[in-house]
DNA sequence: TGATCAAATGACAACGCTGTCAAAATAGGA
DNA sequence: TCCTATTTTGACAGCGTTGTCATTTGATCA
């Protein structure tokens, strides 16, 4: 008995925009404004051609689209590629959610900062793309080079957690400063006065909020601010180690050290660890963001978990929107934040 | 005052192939020819179109591409979304550059597992999202249904770190049982006979090759296998954890550990920490694949780091080739890892 | 009832490239 | 030198969609 191999490329001929015309009984460009949510169809017609669709399942093809229109269905991801992703990887989770649903592909551009060639990466990766719009996280956001090269191009963009402000700008920020105001009461409550704050790097949007935050707590209950109990860190781990050690040092040292993100705060843990300094019994640490690590290390921290996953969601949702024309209105109330409580503080 | 607003999008007017002939003199076919590397086109027309090109920056435009031709330069990365994100880090990385290098887009499809819909969500995603290839990072490329999924689309695939062999399909591994071994040596030169191992999950290539290096290690230097000291895990910090409490309360318990994992390395030392253990003095811990929390937990660990990026760089990179319809020979040498000391392993 | 106007629909070119096939150029051999 | 075989090149038709503009339909009003 003899079998026959068939060698050829089982291509199933695509549905294509023609063959819904015809099931549907209207030309192509009927199918084609219903399609893309165009005014001036009949209902009835509408839903003759909705069902063809259906009935097909039909999805018009992508590159037809982007050759004949002005469009190109692709979102850029502008992103400084960090050491620790864990904030990436929701951003990058939010934004793949609302592209899919949107229809739109995502595309991805890490860079390493600081880095003097970033205006030019962005614009090559703007031009040579072909892309609708560009999504920035923080602390992508706020250099203002960037932000002119793309009015410039001309290509909308949406900004994750800024700092600045820029007016009809899409953006999504969180209640940071509220947060570390939340956190920093918790931790007075618990009955400590020397609380050390860890700043992170200057350039997000994050710093200045969380810090003020403390700020103002320490103020509502009648608590000193030293300044000696403030230290600068850009976010590393590293970072959190050198900015603790100093705390450490001080004569009368603190009590709590709240470091403005969890790497800092592991590092802090780590350089107690390093000292003899037992975490939460002679120091208590609080950290921010809620990463992976927070629950790993020992103790685990208690930290302030941020929804950035449904924020890098909305924002790209709203970017996309725009690209379609559609009116928006740019959220006006921030996202919230809320405190975890783990092992890593206890009262004084 | 009334401010009149420019509507214009300021269109730069793209370059397309026909310049490109009508600078180098020739058709618009024989432009085509030289970009796609075909045959049968005299040297000097091609250095004269290679010149124009490079003259007009031509870049050519893939949405045209794709509707003429029958590829779509684009290649899908379907991953199990992890907590811990840095292998996959790495893999992304890799990837995106060698897909970057080729000219083709990297479209992701994050999956949680385990998943009941798996099949049917990467066959959606393979014939809806018009894709000519897709990458398996472990564990999946280790599914026999998606592995006859793509074969039956005729979707060709690669694997990274797959557990195992397919004739002819693409996949990098590294040396994961020798860098076990040596790592085995390594903790046995330091004095340690009584040495728990945590395996991995069983989906994983890595795991019974890294339990293997263990068990050569041990016959080699004449240390008992002691079936008792080997415990399994998931490769998550909660895995290791609760591996770990078992390994503790044996009679005579390990004074080292090896984790598969550094996610479970983490996880005993958290433990060790719970029950007053120090690390390293009382106990050295071993972890797999120098993620970032390997140098961020206190004591840092000892680990095997894995050139995860260099392989996923490489294995798209033969994909591509592959889909060029180039020859490519596959690679027959693992990629090698390397031993990292750090302060959770002493001599006992 | 017809005239007028807006809404709904359709015909067709264009987008930039590759595949097919025919034509031109070149090489090789008698 | 001419003829044939081979290599090199080009003309042109799609690919599936959207934009433009013309045409048809339906609604409104005199």
């Amino acid at each position: 008995m003899v079998v026959e191999q068939s060698k050829k490329k089982t291509s199933k001929p695509a549905v294509t925009i023609v063959d819904v015309a015809a099931l549907a009984g209207v030309s192509i460009k009927t199918v084609s404004r219903v399609v893309n949510s165009e005014p001036n169809v009949r209902q009835s017609t509408r839903t003759r051609v909705t069902q063809a669709i259906s009935e097909l399942n039909y999805r018009p093809n992508t590159a037809a689209r982007v050759l004949s229109g002005k469009r190109f269905y692709v979102i850029g991801l502008v992103y400084e590629n960090p050491n620790e992703f864990s904030y990436m990887k929701d951003v990058l989770n939010g934004a793949l959610k609302a592209c899919e649903a949107g229809g739109y592909t995502l595309l991805l551009l890490p860079l390493t900062l600081p880095n003097r060639e970033l205006v030019s990466e962005v614009r090559i990766f703007a031009t040579q793309s072909r892309l609708d719009g560009i999504i920035l996280p923080a602390p992508m956001g706020d250099y203002s080079e960037i932000n002119a090269l793309l009015d410039e191009l001309e290509i909308p963009f949406a900004r994750i957690a800024p700092k600045t402000d820029i007016p009809e700008n899409i953006s999504v920020v969180c209640n940071d400063e509220e947060a570390s105001y939340s956190v920093t009461k918790f931790v007075i409550e618990q009955g400590h006065t020397r609380i050390g704050f860890i700043k992170g790097d200057p350039e997000h949007g994050a710093t200045e909020k969380r810090f003020n935050g403390y700020k103002s707590a320490l103020k509502d209950f009648k608590l000193n601010y030293d300044r000696k109990l403030v230290c600068d860190g850009q976010f590393s781990f590293e970072s959190g180690k050198s900015a603790s050690r100093k705390l450490f040092k001080l004569t009368d040292r603190p009590t709590a050290i709240i470091a403005s993100n969890d790497d800092m705060a592991a590092g802090t843990i780590y350089e107690a660890h390093e000292r003899g300094l037992n975490v939460p019994n002679d120091l208590s640490v609080i950290g921010f963001d809620d990463t992976p690590i927070a629950s790993q290390i020992w103790p685990p921290l208690t930290t302030v978990r941020q929804p950035i996953m449904e924020m890098a969601e909305s924002v790209t949702t709203l970017l996309i929107r725009k690209l379609r024309g559609e009116k928006i209105e740019l959220p006006d109330e921030p996202f919230k934040c809320s405190v975890v409580t783990r092992a890593s503080t206890m009262p004084r």
